[in-house]
DNA sequence: AAAGTCTTCAACCGCCGGCGA
DNA sequence: CTCGCCGGCGGTTGAAGACTT
């Protein structure tokens, strides 16, 4: 593994992996002296190296603290809930990771977290329902170098969401879709006033599918959408417009398909945390969802994907939901419309 | 069995902020 | 205030190994 140097040498200083016996002088001169000047330090202790690849070489691997092998799931959850606080801040999240590097957590990161992440249908930067699942970037994309919003071309990239490409199934269910776009495509929602009764039952649609819960898994997706009111101006944002999280919502966790159904059956809890309490970096006040029964890593890897939301991004969207449950008085403009 | 593709991760690079001159 | 040095950080690379065709 590794990367092999570029150059043998470049200022007598080698580069690319090294070699044991390498290891072991740096190892004897910090045994020796300690770490401080890291700059003189490979010359005192006799390496051609530059200093910048000895303190890589020491706070990496060879550091006697430093601990080895696979993540745990415990660690593995924290990594994951700090990231949705701190982002790719990854020399905190390994201050919070005893013998873990930061270098590793970033790379345990690129290569599993993130992956598993995005097989969920997760963002791993947001933490929120992809957006790129409805391929709906690649539409505001093209607005967007189109300078202006055209309703029409939209309109043509959404049915094609809508009713799939000939080869593909549609992307999304196409009533949730069509509720999405008709928010879009006008200024506003309808209102006592609107005359348009055509628009008005498309949000009746939209509206009835709010009642079955699917949609809620896409109101993050659907805020991403506000961020490009710009664009697509409406007075509100898409948020701001959608009826509240109904109130016997309870009943339809079980006959919710969505991805993020293991939501759904933490909501109990996570609606009765404290919103004024800090996020626990440690997530003790959240039971982890037990995958003991799995013995290998790949059945574990499965468990995850399949089955475990972690607590970081329930913490994330009951952030969401309560933020949306203050738009109660939308939902009663709905029902007063409808 | 061989070739092609994918995954992993140690190590590099460039950039930034702190600090002293 | 500016400059240079240094440590530290996050993004990226690419060889080696694993896996697939």
């Amino acid at each position: 593994m590794g990367r092999s140097p570029c150059c043998e040498k470049k200022n007598g200083l080698k580069k690319g992996p090294w070699t044991p016996e390498e290891d072991q002088k740096l190892i004897d001169y910090i045994n020796k002296h300690g770490y401080g000047n890291w700059r003189t330090l490979p010359k005192n202790a006799g390496l051609q190296r530059c200093g910048k690849s000895c303190r890589l070489r020491w706070t990496n691997y060879l550091r006697p603290d430093i601990k080895r092998g696979r993540f745990s799931f415990e660690e593995e959850e924290t990594i994951i809930q700090l990231h949705s606080i701190m982002g790719n801040k990854w020399s905190a999240i390994a201050a919070r990771l005893p013998g873990r590097t930061d270098n590793e957590i970033k790379n345990y990161w690129n290569t599993h977290i993130r992956k598993r992440l995005l097989k969920m249908g997760i963002d791993p930067v947001t933490h929120t329902p992809r957006l790129d699942l409805l391929d709906i970037s690649s539409i505001l994309s093209s607005s967007i170098y189109n300078s202006t919003y055209h309703h029409h071309h939209q309109h043509m990239n959404m049915s094609r969401l809508m009713m799939g490409d000939g080869h593909h199934q549609p992307l999304v269910n196409p009533e949730i879709l069509k509720f999405a776009t008709s928010l879009f495509s006008n200024q506003n929602y309808p209102n006592n006033t609107h005359d348009n009764q055509t628009e008005v039952n498309q949000y009746q649609t939209g509206y009835n599918m709010i009642g079955n819960q699917e949609l809620l898994s896409w109101l993050p997706i659907m805020d991403q959408f506000a961020e490009f009111q710009d664009l697509m101006p409406m007075k509100t944002t898409v948020q701001d417009s959608l009826p509240s999280f109904p109130s016997n919502h309870e009943d339809d966790y079980s006959k919710s398909n969505s991805v993020l159904e293991p939501y759904y059956s933490d909501f109990a809890s996570v609606l009765t945390t404290p919103s004024s309490s800090p996020t626990p970096l440690n997530s003790s006040s959240i039971t982890y969802i037990n995958s003991s029964t799995c013995s290998t890593d790949d059945e574990k890897e499965s468990y995850y994907s399949n089955n475990v939301m972690s607590t970081s991004e329930i913490a994330d969207y009951s952030f969401d939901v309560n933020g949306f449950l203050q738009f109660q008085e939308t939902k009663n403009h709905w029902d007063r419309v409808l």
